[in-house]
DNA sequence: CTAGCTTGTTGACACTGTCAACATATACCC
DNA sequence: GGGTATATGTTGACAGTGTCAACAAGCTAG
């Protein structure tokens, strides 16, 4: 009625409830997205998300799912570049994976825990979530050719690193990190001290 | 009626509320606890509880701060022992830490997310928190007096090694490391880089 | 044009947090 | 002791939630 002669079929509903959706997260967090609340936000009935979303939990898993993407765009637009050396490359992906978090903390919370999306194993957001860490992985075992850190089994070393990254941002997110308001600082000092700590070393030490 | 001649008083119901909010956060997540359900549970009305927490968020948030009690007494216990170097007290208090977490995965959740506590801040969580930290942080400080790492603020670096620790107890708790099932190889690979990379070096490199 | 599928709507149910009004037990004072 | 204040517990009520069943409107293929 308010617009363009909204007729009894929305025509794109679907993809509506995802935007509307994300942006409820950005702006009151997952806990804030209510069903009832996104069919008045989109001028629908209440029951008319369950036309297309099993239920609350489908829909909040296709969102985060969407929220996997972007981050992993975001990834592979930021890796491509030059020909970066595999330093080069670790820091940048690391760094471009927090500012992710920081930028979207709701979404990443979302994508990451389990709280908001009951403890079922949704398998679309395992692979999703798998495609980003093989991408780590990937430039782990670049970085070990390279010959600069040790031959070890790469995926240890991604886990490591990526608890590292993951923790920081989570940290971050939830406010736990005060002292200093230097994300980019901290990322860098996480990023460097990784590498440094797996660089190959001359007096083996155990 | 079915205990012990129950009086219109409970007796202590305000513990009695902490620890059975506590097993229903370990039985089904910190989405499970209910008002009503907790009076239900110990035989009382759905308003009880009222008496004694002003809200559901006060309630958590209770439960959230013995949870960083219990944590920070097991870490204390655990640094005593004798006349440890610097290096084993920085890897006994990562694995205790991480222990603690995935042992009490849906507490751990509780008290390091913002998700179910609303977003306000509450100062006693934070207070609990910032004791811990700053239990790490003299880890770090004894640790560089002892000449084994960079002299540096060890403020960052004990957010440096939170960070990891935290993400490895993180992703661990969400499920997300499934290609290996030995968090304590992990939790001991992520000390060490961490160690390692702190390590003072000849060579500068930067 | 009509039959059927898709998408939307409304009514209803059980559940939630929370408040106000009321009831009972305990603590304390004379 | 008696009596009163306070702490603690109870019930009724309200608005809000997720979700389902029954119904309605529009689109699409024959």
């Amino acid at each position: 009625m308010t617009e363009s002669a909204r007729t009894y079929h929305h025509g794109d509903l679907r993809a509506a409830l995802l935007d509307e959706a994300a942006a409820m997260i950005t702006e009151g967090g997952a806990a804030s997205v209510t069903m009832r609340a996104l069919g008045r936000r989109l001028g629908v009935s209440r029951a008319a998300p369950y036309r297309h979303f099993a239920d609350k939990t489908a829909l909040l898993v296709a969102v985060a799912a969407a929220g996997f993407d972007r981050l992993s765009g975001r990834l592979q637009a930021n890796d491509g570049g030059g020909p970066l050396s595999s330093v080069e490359r670790f820091r940048r992906m690391g760094e471009e994976y927090v500012r992710f978090a920081v930028e979207n903390p709701a979404h990443y919370r979302l994508m990451y825990g389990k709280e908001a999306l009951t403890r079922q194993d949704r398998p679309e957001l395992r692979e999703a979530a798998n495609a980003i860490f093989d991408q780590l992985v990937g430039v782990f075992q670049a970085h070990q050719r390279s010959g600069a850190i040790k031959r070890q089994d790469p995926h240890v070393q991604a886990y490591v690193a990526w608890s590292a990254v993951h923790g920081l941002a989570s940290l971050w997110i939830e406010g736990q990190i005060q002292a200093t308001d230097d994300i980019d600082g901290l990322i860098r000092q996480t990023t460097r001290t990784l590498l440094d700590g797996m660089r190959v070393r001359r007096r083996r030490e155990e």
